[in-house]
DNA sequence: AGGCCATCTTGACATAGGGTAAGAAATAAG
DNA sequence: CTTATTTCTTACCCTATGTCAAGATGGCCT
């Protein structure tokens, strides 16, 4: 199963052999069960998840007892707080298995090890969080500018098979609305949909 | 000028004398009068700018022609679409000067030479990254959960000198609201406080 | 199969914040 | 200094979305 990972690894950053097995040691497998909780709010972690099979999510939960969806990780997404694995800080989200799912631990000495001995892999770092940050952006305009309709149109177009996966509910939180909302939402898409059809 | 830039760059980078000198041609100084644009949306740019003097914002432009501020930066600050400096892909953003002001620009060229010839400069890059994704985190967490007020307060607590510098429609789109509702939000809250004082 | 629990939908109502417009206040321009 | 322009405040009404509550639906366990 590890070796999906290092596939994944090989393709991004001319990682060989070797140097992977170098590595190696600063990995770990796990199995989760649905709804397994594997970071909470508060934890000191430091290490970051490579997700090779299922799906997982990050949330926060505010004042009122409410959860909100930071992000979701299918297969090939990395998960984790990256502050919190940078500086070894609490994590500042609770991280939950939403399928049973097979992930990788990466620990903080393998991001450290892996920036000496492979010439590319800071690069790579830099070009992750390049992509990550746009993505980032492209939320914060959605969520400054658009609709809660135009928000679930764009998460369609980004992430169309994470919504069936997923509990709408979760969706909703990760969009900035309530589970409400966003089935009047979808009601309203549907009947502007067969007006056209028909 | 220049000097600021290069102080900046050693405190964070332990970049020696000798190095900078290599990299300087890659760097240009210019001074920007109040309310000039020096990148628009589908600009092919690709230059970092770092603030000297004076203060910049970042914004876009949406449907309705309403601007949407990205970001203020100040003195010390960064300014720019990582990403389309990086990928060498237009700019997602609008960068005007607010005040009068005198910046660096930062040729690709730099970036990549410095990962070079400099051993720190890449974990240093890694790191603001890092800072910036955490920020934009907290401001995603504001937008999907704290009202108005909320992200007002949010706001000065983090950038409480930017306030006092720019029209305060700016900050109100940055926050995701209109400049009325700012005014309103701030009225309340003076309220409040004279009620606490009395 | 039957019951249970989580999820999704829908309706009635409440509310934060938006849109518009007018005037006050501040800043810039002549 | 005087006028013009931009910014800020305030009032009014309106819309999108939230809240609460009741069913409907569907998946899962025994």
């Amino acid at each position: 199963m590890i070796e999906i990972f290092k596939q994944y690894l090989k393709e991004k950053t001319q990682l060989s052999d070797e140097q992977f097995d170098k590595l190696r040691p600063f990995l770990a497998m796990r199995e989760l069960k649905k709804n397994t909780i594997i970071i909470r709010q508060g934890d000191t972690f430091s290490k970051m998840i490579f997700v090779t099979k299922g799906l997982l999510r990050s949330y926060t939960v505010d004042g009122k007892d409410k959860q909100h969806v930071v992000d979701f990780a299918p297969e090939q997404y990395w998960i984790g707080d990256q502050n919190s694995f940078k500086l070894n800080k609490p994590s500042a989200v609770f991280i939950e298995a939403v399928e049973d799912s097979v992930i990788v631990l990466m620990d903080k000495d393998f991001y450290e090890t892996a920036g000496k001995i492979a010439p590319g892999y800071n690069a790579f770092m830099v070009s992750a969080l390049l992509t990550r940050l746009s993505l980032m952006q492209r939320r914060i305009n959605m969520l400054l500018a658009a609709t809660a309709e135009e928000r679930y149109l764009e998460f369609m177009e980004l992430f169309p098979n994470v919504m069936s996966r997923v509990p709408l509910w979760m969706v909703a939180t990760h969009l900035g609305m309530t589970a409400e909302s966003l089935s009047r939402v979808r009601k309203e898409l549907t009947r502007k949909k067969t007006l056209n059809a028909g």
